[in-house]
DNA sequence: TATAGCAGTATACTAAAGTATAGCGGCTAA
DNA sequence: TTAGCCGCTATACTTTAGTATACTGCTATA
């Protein structure tokens, strides 16, 4: 079964399909993770820098969310033993690649508003 | 500016950009929108079918995402008078063309899935 | 007349997500 | 020495999302 036409076979679409449907989906779940992500596609940051960059985020969250994001392989966090320490916070190499995915849900929010103009 | 330049022009991105971003995500956002969609991909359907299609969704998580899809543009509400009268849930056509966006957000799942093997 | 299906609604609850506010330990520059 | 930046953590709280369970009005069928 090629990509291109999960949809057309979603009725046997291997459980797989439906894990990595999610894990993406889980990247941008919640109200700040679109938001960091979004600060980290230019640039690589510092703590307060990504702070600065949202306004309204409390550290509390941004932490919960870099941690997070961490783990599921999206954000790499290194620790630079300067004194003091510096931390840096950028995407990995895989979630760069959500570029390509952005757009498309870009290209369908723009074409979906067309539509529903004065909604 | 062109759709396919979004990233690397982000800084600059107009607020439209964020707005259509934002309504593609909540297409998705909760447990239940994506089952749903998913279901209604293949056939339109009645109440009852989409309940017996998604093991343990409860009739009121499922009356109130069916609105909040209608509302936004995705699921159209048929009711046919009929006796007894028979109500009928299908995608629009815009919410149709979900179909290239999952692709989308599948691919990247599956590759970032390699790329993280024993994750 | 009783039972069951359809398309939901009502009420009450629990759990998850997010906010507000304060503070800590290490450092530095005034 | 004290004020302030950096990179957070802790505690308590509010808000939103989701669950559980019962019930409604309508109709068809046994």
């Amino acid at each position: 079964m090629r990509k291109d036409t999960f949809l057309k076979n979603a009725k046997s679409c291997p459980a797989q399909y439906v894990l990595a449907l999610n894990d993406t989906l889980n990247v941008f779940t919640g109200k700040w993770k679109l938001p960091i992500i979004g600060t980290l596609l230019f640039d690589k940051k510092r703590f307060t820098e990504i702070q600065k960059n949202i306004p309204k985020i409390t550290p509390r969250m941004l932490s919960k969310e870099l941690k997070d994001l961490e783990i599921n392989g999206v954000v790499k966090r290194t620790v630079y033993d300067s004194i003091p320490v510096s931390v840096e916070y950028e995407l990995t190499d895989s979630a760069r690649l959500l570029g390509g995915v952005l757009d498309k849900m870009l290209e369908w929010g723009l074409q979906h508003r067309k539509k529903n103009i004065g909604e």
